[in-house]
DNA sequence: AAAATAAATTTACTGTCTGAAGTAAATAAT
DNA sequence: ATTATTTACTTCAGACAGTAAATTTATTTT
C-alpha cells in the first residue's frame, strides 16, 4: 500500500525535453511517425536504438520514420551531450527535436489581465507579454480586437510574421467547447455561443484552438508540470473559482460532450451557502476566494475595499500572524478542499490529484497532509491511495497551457500520415 | 434547446440484433473486421453495401471481410426478412449474425441470491438458473464452488459441455478491478484482493471477466437496454446501495484505475448521516434502500422484522396510501436523488442519465420530472439539458449485463486480426 | 431484348510496418 | 596488429490492411 503525501512543487521540474512522457507501449493506435516525434520530444535526446526498444517497434521502422523527420526538418542529429561512459559497438547517434520547426501563440483571457507566449516546437518561450484588461463584459468585436492586439504585440517582440506561426491556442474562463471552438458562456463576454476559434482563425489565417481554464492548467501540468510523468491525474484548481480537469492515459479527458468536470458547482450541501451561479451548496461557494473574502469582514477592516489578490493577502497575513477570525475561515475553506479532493477520488480514482492556483499560496495547506485527509473521507477498501501534490504556478501557468494545445495541434500537423 | 423529460421505459426494446449501435464513422481504430461484425450484429440484418455505406469503407473490404467471417461460422447469408419494395438493380444480399457461433455464461453473484445465463452469440438466454446464497461473508473457495455449482446447472439445464463455452462473465458486489480480474473487497467475500477470474478460469478452463454490479448493469443497459442507441450516457443505481456507470463513445468507461465512479460515495453533506462505509454524509446514506428502511420506523410497525424488499414494499404501500411519514421519507430521497443526477450532470454533462433499479418501483419517482428538477440544480448554461429516464428492468438484468462482459470479450477473441 | 441500375466481386495498387540479412563503428581479446 | 565481439543503424523483400476502379451478376424498366 502506498503512502499518501503531498508535496509543494516548484515551477519547472528542470527535465529534458517537453510534453508528456508515454510509458513503454501505450495502446493508443498513433502512426508511429507522430509516436516516434513525442518520444524525442518527451526525453530531450534520444537514440534510434532507444526509440525502437522504448516503443517496441522495429529498428528498420525508426531508422524510415527518423530519415522523414529529418527530410520535414522536425528532428535532427546531435552530438549526444552527456556520453561519457563507453560501452562495446557503435556509438548510438542521438536525435533531438529541431527547436524553430515550428512556432505556436498560447493566449490567456482573464478579468484582470491577458496574457500571452510565443513558443517554439519544444515549448520553449521565446517572447511574452500582459496587457490589462478592462471591461468585465464586452462584446466579442471588442475582445477580438484585444486578442489581434496581443498576438500583434507578441510577434512584433519575437520578430516574426503571423505566417510564421502554426497555430494559436487560447484559454478563457466559461463554459468552452473545445471540438467546435464556441464560448457558450464566459464572464468576459456580453454574448453567448460565441465561435471564436473560428473567427480568429479567419482573421490571423491561422489554425486555433480553444478550451476553458481549468482545461489549460491541466495541460500545463501534463506538458511541463509535474503530470509529464505521469499518465493519469487530476487538477483542481482553486481560484477566483473552483474548477478541475483530469488526464486519463496521457489524453486530457474533457467529458461526454465536452462540457463537464465542473467539480465547483457540485452541491456538497443542500439548501448550503449561495454560489455566484445562483445555485445553493455549491462546492465553490465554500471554497473559492470571493467566497473567502465574503467572510472576511469578520476578519479584517473592510472600509477600504482592495482588490481580490490585496484582499487574501491580507487575510492569507493575519491568518499567519495568528487572528483567529482569519484562521477559522482558512480551516473551514481547508474542510471543503479536502471533501473536493475525496470526491475526486471517488470519481476518478486518479493516481494523483494536483492542486493548483494561487490560492494554495494564502493558506498554510503544506502543513496539512491533504492526501491523508482525503483518505480518511474515501472508502477504506480502495487500496490505492492517491498521491496529493501542490503546485503553486507562476503567473504564465495558463498562457502556458493554451500554447500546449496550440503545440499539440502543430504536432498532429506536422507528423500526420502521408505527407 | 433540447426538453428534459423522464420516462419510465419498459424491459426489451423490440429491437433487431443486441449490443451498441455504433453511428456512422466511429473514430476507435478497431479492425474492420470487428467493425463489420459488430455493425451486423447491432443490425439484425444488413446488407454488404449497407455496411460499406454505414462505415465508410469500400465495398471490396466488405466482400472480403464478410468472406472471412462467413468461412469462420460466425455470419451467414440469410433470406431477407424485410424485402418487399422491389428496386432496380441487383438485389442486395442480407447478412447475420449465425447466433449458434459461440456462447457464454453471464453470473451475477449477490447476497441473497446468485443468477446465471446462458446466451448464444446475440445474447438470446438460452437457459437461465437462480441458486439462494446463503452467507452474507464467505471464504473464496466457498463462493468459487457456488460459482461451479451454478455453471453446471447451466450447462445441465442448456444441454451443453464447458467446452461449448467461449466466455464466462461474472458481476459482484465491491470493488473489482476488471483489468486484473481481482476483487479488492466484497460483501460476499471474507478475503481481500481475491483473484476471482483467474481462480474460475483455471478451474474451467474458459476465459472469465469480472466487473462490479454498478458497471454490469451499465453493461446491460449498452447491449440490450434504452442505451444501445445512445453513445454516451450515465446509469445511476439505486438499490441496497447507490452506484453509477459511464459509458463515453459506446465503451465503458472506467475512471484511471479501473475503481472510481463510487457516486453513492461521494460526500454530500459534510459531518452528515452515518454512511455503512463509515463515512458521514454520504450519498447513499441519505438514498439507498437501507437509508430509508433506517427511518422506516416512524413509519411502519417493524416489530416484525422482514426483508429489505418486503419493508421497502410496506413502505412504498404507506406512501402510496397517504402516510405521511412515509411520503416525507420518500420525499427527502428523492430530493437526494436530483442532487446526485445533478452532480453527474456537472461532472460528466452526458447526453441522458438512466435511473436503474427497483427502488424506482417504490418510490413514485414517475410523477416527478426529474430531469427538469436535476437542471435547476446545474448551472444554468449548461446548454443541453440531460434526458433522464427510469428503467425497471427484471431480476435478471445483472446476470445480462455480465453476460454482456462475456460477449463483447467473445467478439474481441473471434474477430481478432490475423487469425 | 436492350438499357438502366445497384450489388457484389476481382484486381491492381498504396502505405505502414516487420523481420532478416547486411553494413558500420566502436571495444575486447589474442 | 589482428581478429572477435558487440551494438547501432540500414536495406530490402514481404505481410497485411485497406482503397479505388474495372468487371461481373442479378434484377427492373422501357
Amino acid at each position: 500500500m502506498s503512502e499518501s503525501k503531498s508535496t509543494l512543487y516548484d515551477v519547472g521540474d528542470g527535465m529534458a525535453g517537453c510534453g508528456p512522457i508515454f510509458p513503454e507501449g501505450g495502446f493508443e493506435k498513433n502512426s508511429l511517425r507522430k509516436q516516434v516525434f513525442e518520444h524525442v520530444r518527451g526525453n530531450g535526446s534520444v537514440a534510434r536504438s532507444d526509440i525502437a526498444r522504448a516503443l517496441s517497434i522495429s529498428a528498420g521502422s525508426v531508422t524510415g520514420i527518423a530519415a522523414e523527420l529529418i527530410a520535414a526538418g522536425l528532428i535532427q542529429e546531435i552530438e549526444d551531450p552527456d556520453r561519457e561512459i563507453t560501452v562495446r559497438g557503435r556509438p548510438p547517434v542521438a536525435l533531438a527535436i529541431v527547436p524553430d520547426s515550428f512556432h505556436v501563440i498560447g493566449i490567456h483571457l482573464a478579468n484582470e489581465r491577458h496574457s500571452a507566449i510565443l513558443t517554439d516546437s519544444i515549448g520553449t518561450v521565446l517572447a511574452e507579454t500582459t496587457h490589462s484588461a478592462c471591461a468585465p463584459k464586452r462584446p466579442v468585436s471588442d475582445l477580438i480586437d484585444e486578442i489581434i492586439l496581443l498576438v500583434t504585440d507578441l510577434l512584433k517582440i519575437a520578430g516574426m510574421a503571423l505566417n510564421q506561426i502554426s497555430a494559436i491556442g487560447i484559454g478563457i474562463a466559461g463554459l468552452v467547447d473545445h471540438t467546435t471552438g464556441t464560448v457558450a458562456w464566459s464572464p468576459l463576454l456580453s454574448e453567448a455561443n460565441v465561435k471564436l476559434a473560428g473567427t480568429i482563425e479567419a482573421r490571423t489565417g491561422t489554425p486555433v484552438f480553444i478550451d476553458n481554464d481549468a482545461n489549460i492548467v491541466t495541460l500545463a501540468e501534463l506538458w511541463f508540470g509535474c503530470g509529464r510523468t505521469n499518465s493519469n491525474f487530476a487538477v483542481m484548481t482553486v481560484e477566483h473559482g473552483v474548477g478541475m480537469g483530469l488526464v486519463l492515459n496521457n489524453r486530457l479527458f474533457r467529458g461526454a460532450r465536452g462540457m463537464g468536470l465542473e467539480l465547483g458547482h457540485t452541491t456538497v450541501q443542500i439548501g448550503g451557502a449561495l454560489c455566484r451561479c445562483g445555485q445553493r451548496g455549491c462546492l465553490e461557494a465554500y471554497l473559492a476566494d470571493y467566497a473567502l473574502i465574503k467572510e472576511a469582514a469578520s476578519a479584517l477592516d473592510l472600509t477600504a475595499i482592495g482588490t481580490e489578490k490585496n484582499t487574501m493577502e491580507r487575510l492569507s497575513a493575519a491568518s499567519k500572524s495568528g487572528d483567529p477570525a482569519a484562521q477559522a475561515i482558512f480551516k473551514n475553506a481547508a474542510k471543503y478542499l479536502i471533501l473536493g479532493l475525496a470526491n475526486i477520488v471517488q470519481l476518478f480514482d486518479p493516481g494523483l490529484i494536483i492542486v493548483s492556483g494561487g490560492h494554495i499560496r494564502y493558506d498554510n495547506l503544506d502543513n496539512i497532509d491533504l492526501g491523508a485527509e482525503a483518505h480518511k473521507l474515501t472508502l477504506n477498501s480502495n487500496i490505492n491511495a492517491c498521491e496529493v501534490a501542490l503546485h503553486a504556478w507562476d503567473g504564465l501557468v495558463w498562457a502556458r497551457g493554451a500554447s500546449a494545445l496550440a503545440l499539440s495541434a502543430a504536432t498532429d500537423y506536422f507528423t500526420r500520415e502521408s505527407r
